[in-house]
RNA sequence: CGGUGAUUAGCGCAGCUUGGUAGCGCACUUGGUUUGGGUCCAAGGGGUCGCAAGUUCGAAUCUUGCAUCACCGACCA
């Protein structure tokens, strides 16, 4: 590829819409470009990248036997009304209408549209297990777009899914597929964890999730420091302090502050204290809405996706409006407290140790100190519902948690029969018995990946693409081409035997000045920069820099090739 | 969905307070100059100032509404 013949649009000054590095960079090195909120251009050179991740995912896809389909971006809504995600999904889910009035969506993911033309294709024991993958653009419309490819609204999705007669065989193509992506990610030379997670809205038993660790990542990963435990702080269980709760040494006393300017004023321990937060329980037909209330050790936060799963609490998680708090507590918000509440109560593993705490007194303006549970609120119900924080032991029962952000860019799941069930696909077994299919499903976020890539692998002066997805190899710049036969005719006899070789290379055959090209290679990131110039000409020698390591070496002409053998 | 802010040339921004001929830097075009790290000089092209309505002799500037984009928040101790 010949600068004068391609599309480079590198841009010299960052675009101020762009918040982090990997945004910034695919802006400035002419990778994407911004057509609306959360949706991108890939230009020439950020689709040579995209291309590359995407073949590596294929190529492992394919060596796990797993065989590759295409699936349309459009979807007719009945189908999702079938597996009953038409009313769960959410506005995430675009729906929109053809000309004759019929309801369809823009695909988010494919598991209705697989698990139906399974259910016609594929009819007998003998044809199991199976699984099939496609790469395909997917359309979520996202709350808040951000952070530019990494959370778009369109993006490029590898998603497989796998077919199975039981739970033993699912587990046995689970591992493969685990195995599959650890292959993928050493591929692409990214620093990645499996970590244990949640299953989600997609349902099911087993997950993983694969993370990129950078510190732009939008989730946190409890890890152990003493072994190989990884798990989302979303599902990573906090467990209950150790030893009996201590036995109350304090009577009840009321203080004329709120907790928040007791807390202030008399430099109380955030650990001595509990909030309360109240939220909507599971609705029941016909009977009034529920209200719950989270009782939480006062230095530690609410965990969304533990509380949603208890199936008393109403999912998605719903706080109590200001007027229903003011119903039931006759105060505000921030003066609630567990004693005397006319609703259940939900307390935390590290609140229900606590004795002698210090809470809000349901009044406005007042608190209570030496409050203890049995004494003073009778029977509770103590769940885990609070995130892992740094310095808990770790579940796995060794070590303690250190937490670090990732960015997801893989996910597997063990998802039983939800889809099969709905969809009614089944085949026949042995003995002629129809039996409906158990399913796995795996995602990889392609272009998301391409993102997180950079954010691990930039500094100053661009990107430094691991060798994998490079979207050269190599590029040849001369200097002062213009001026110098010598060097035009070694440059265009070194594009043209790299070329033949099947080398990807880029001649930057502009004419600038040799600081502007220097810049735009080190921008896009090309591993290898070949710089062709009189000054090592006589000597029939070539400069080599090597743009991750910085360094610089004189090689001969002749021997160039050997730099890619 | 809530809060905040922005919207003026392809990009980054000034001008708005105090209404009166629309500017700067980068990029682009032409000529010259320079040539191993984003040269320098000169000339030039490009904008219904986000949209709509209002106030006014006159609106980028004041008022109102709308749209788009971005950031923050959605943890209420």
């Amino acid at each position: 590829m010949r600068t004068s013949q391609y599309l480079l649009s590198t841009l010299k000054e960052t675009p101020a819409s762009a918040e982090v590095i990997s945004h910034q960079l695919m802006l400035r090195a002419g990778l994407v470009r911004n057509l609306a909120s959360g949706l991108y251009t890939w230009l020439p050179t950020g689709l040579k990248v995209l291309r590359k991740v995407e073949n590596i995912v294929r190529e492992e896809m394919e060596r796990a036997n797993a065989i590759e389909v295409l699936m349309p971006m459009v979807q007719p809504a009945d189908l999702w009304e079938e597996s009953g995600r038409w009313e769960d999904y959410g506005p995430e889910l675009l729906r929109l209408k053809d000309r004759h009035n019929r309801a369809f969506v823009l695909g988010p993911t494919h598991e209705e549209v697989i698990t139906k033309l399974v259910a016609n294709e594929i009819n007998s024991y003998k044809q199991l297990p199976l699984s099939v993958f496609q790469i395909q653009t997917k359309f979520r419309d996202e709350i808040r777009p951000r952070f530019g490819i990494m959370r778009g609204r369109e993006f490029l999705m590898k998603d497989a899914y796998s077919f199975h007669l039981g739970e033993e065989c699912l587990k046995k193509t689970y591992q493969k597929m685990f195995d599959a992506y650890c292959r993928i990610f050493d591929r692409l030379g990214l620093d990645y964890r499996p970590v244990i997670a949640d299953t989600g809205s997609i349902g099911g038993e087993a997950s993983h999730e694969f993370h990129v660790l950078a510190d732009s990542g939008e989730d946190e990963i409890a890890f152990s420091d003493n072994s190989d435990f990884a798990a989302n702080v979303e599902k990573a269980e906090a467990l209950a302090p150790q030893g009996e709760r201590a036995e109350p040494t304090q009577e009840i006393s009321t203080v004329e502050l709120k907790l928040e300017r007791l807390i202030k004023t008399s430099n109380l321990d955030l650990k001595t204290t509990v909030k309360t937060l109240l939220v909507l329980g599971t609705a029941t037909e016909g009977e009034p809405e529920k209200i719950i209330a989270l009782v939480l050790r006062g230095d530690h936060q609410l965990n969304e996706v533990k509380v949603e799963n208890l199936s008393a609490i109403a999912s998605p998680l719903t706080f109590a409006t200001d007027e229903q708090v003011s119903a039931i507590a006759n105060c505000h918000s921030t003066s609630l407290g567990p004693k005397g509440l006319a609703v259940d109560v939900i307390v935390d593993r590290s609140a229900a140790h606590l004795s002698d705490f210090v809470c809000g007194a349901n009044v406005n303006g007042q608190s209570y100190t030496g409050v203890n549970w049995q004494r003073d609120c009778g029977e509770i119900n103590i769940q885990d519902i609070r995130n892992i924080v740094t310095g808990d032991p770790s579940p796995c029962g060794s070590g303690n948690i250190i937490i670090k952000r990732g960015i997801e860019v893989g996910h597997i799941f063990q998802l039983g029969d939800k889809y099969a069930q709905a969809m009614n696909c089944g085949v026949l077994t042995e003995n002629g018995k129809n039996q409906i299919l158990t399913m796995g499903c795996y995602g990889i976020g392609v272009s998301r990946i391409v993102a997180a890539a950079i954010e691990q692998n930039h500094d100053k002066y661009g990107i430094k693409w691991p060798a994998a997805i490079a979207p050269f190899q190599v590029a040849i710049v001369p200097m002062n081409m213009a001026k110098s036969a010598r060097v035009k005719e070694t440059a265009e006899a070194l594009y043209e035997q790299l070329q033949q070789a099947g080398i990807e290379v880029i001649f930057d055959d502009r004419k600038e000045r040799p600081g502007v090209m220097f810049a735009d290679h080190e921008l896009i990131g090309t591993p290898i920069l070949l710089i062709v110039g009189e000054r090592n000409l006589d000597e029939q020698n070539i400069e080599v820099k090597n743009r991750i390591t910085g360094e610089k070496l004189l090689m001969p002409i002749s021997d160039v090739m050997s730099l890619f053998k």
